[in-house]
DNA sequence: GTCAAATCCTAATGGTGTTAGGGTCGGTTG
DNA sequence: CAACCGACCCTAACACCATTAGGATTTGAC
């Protein structure tokens, strides 16, 4: 179907056009080797079997999810790195729901050492230090931001808020003004608790 | 392999169990099948197709979630019922990783529309009156919380929080810790706010 | 005791990943 | 310049999966 020289780059780009078309379970090598114009076994000069291409779309995954937050945040701090940081993910996720599904899944070894996965801390940890949140606060803080932000976006993804008012929308906004609270008030937390805790 | 009744019942009771030991995309007609001592095409007396039976698995967690939770959040309030909740969540998690997994997913129409997933909904309205949030605040809320909870159970399900200190159990305490402190301020939450904002 | 429905079977088809090994083309090397 | 070699794609084959069609056997009702 296309032109394009056949290569390890271009058949990982053509699975995530795949994931994103119709989700991540749909990527198979045999449909990649469809729209290549080639028979499925050609595929294995170019990517050692399966599990690898998968790896790869979640390496393609991690390097464009941390460019487009690295770019969302850039000369941004408090609130506004905040807002950035999750509608980048948010954006990614409409923009291609099934690069992002191969994130919501335990990578291979070679995926979680790649470059692009340190380099989605290094993001993570700079909206933080915004906030002036250091040492295992920081990870604690990292942490819940990351869980509620990709917690939110997956329910939304498989229509969990769909069947129910008001719209998602406006959850989202309260979800981030929510955290924002949290990191705002990460130091004195401990004063506005109430007496119930304990 | 077992003695057991070939029915609808057992047939989606086994999937669960082959999901919780192998992960949920193990779970195949033709191993559930094997585990029987039958046939592959037998089990379409019991089973619509593989997607009914996936569906099946969806109905099962949710009925078993939905009743821990109920259990943990009986008789409790505010920060007792919110830590009831999320431990219940985290304990089905653990003890049956791949109906969980079965959660994470776009189910069927008819896993959608079961008494199951309404009694959902029920338990997490319980915990959220119990501190006063009522109207759109409280689908809000629980959005907020649910999005939480399920997305650190899946980080840490994946393997996000293996590679960093501290460990994921500390952080777990702040995140209800935190979900905490947001609920017991939802109604000041704006006086709150700093001005950096807007 | 007979009939019918339920239940399991075998046979077959088409989709998938994977391995083995053959042909062809381009560039490299003596 | 000619022989060679390696990269690349091919065909053939196998194992595993879901699904459908249709036959046989058992079970329960009347």
């Amino acid at each position: 179907m296309d032109r394009t020289q056949l290569t390890r780059t271009a058949v990982i780009a053509r699975g995530a056009e795949i994931a994103d078309a119709g989700g991540f379970d749909s990527v198979t090598l045999a449909a990649i080797a469809r729209s290549f114009g080639v028979q499925t076994p050609s595929l294995y000069t170019h990517v050692r079997d399966l599990a690898a291409l998968r790896d790869g779309i979640t390496v393609l995954a991690l390097d464009e999810l941390a460019e487009r937050i690295g770019d969302a945040i850039a000369g941004r701090s408090e609130y506004d790195a905040l807002v950035g940081f999750g509608n980048a993910h948010r954006s990614y996720v409409q923009d291609h729901p099934g690069r992002w599904e191969s994130l919501q899944r335990r990578a291979g070894a070679d995926a979680v050492a790649a470059p692009a996965a340190r380099r989605i801390v290094r993001v993570n940890d700079a909206v933080l230090l915004g906030y002036g949140i250091t040492g295992d606060d920081r990870t604690h803080a990292i942490r819940i931001v990351g869980s509620a932000l990709s917690g939110f976006l997956n329910l939304e993804r498989i229509g969990s808020f769909a069947h129910s008012t008001p719209a998602a929308e406006r959850s989202w906004q309260e979800l981030l003004d929510s955290l924002h609270l949290l990191l705002t008030h990460w130091h004195d937390r401990e004063s506005l608790r109430t007496k119930e805790k304990s």
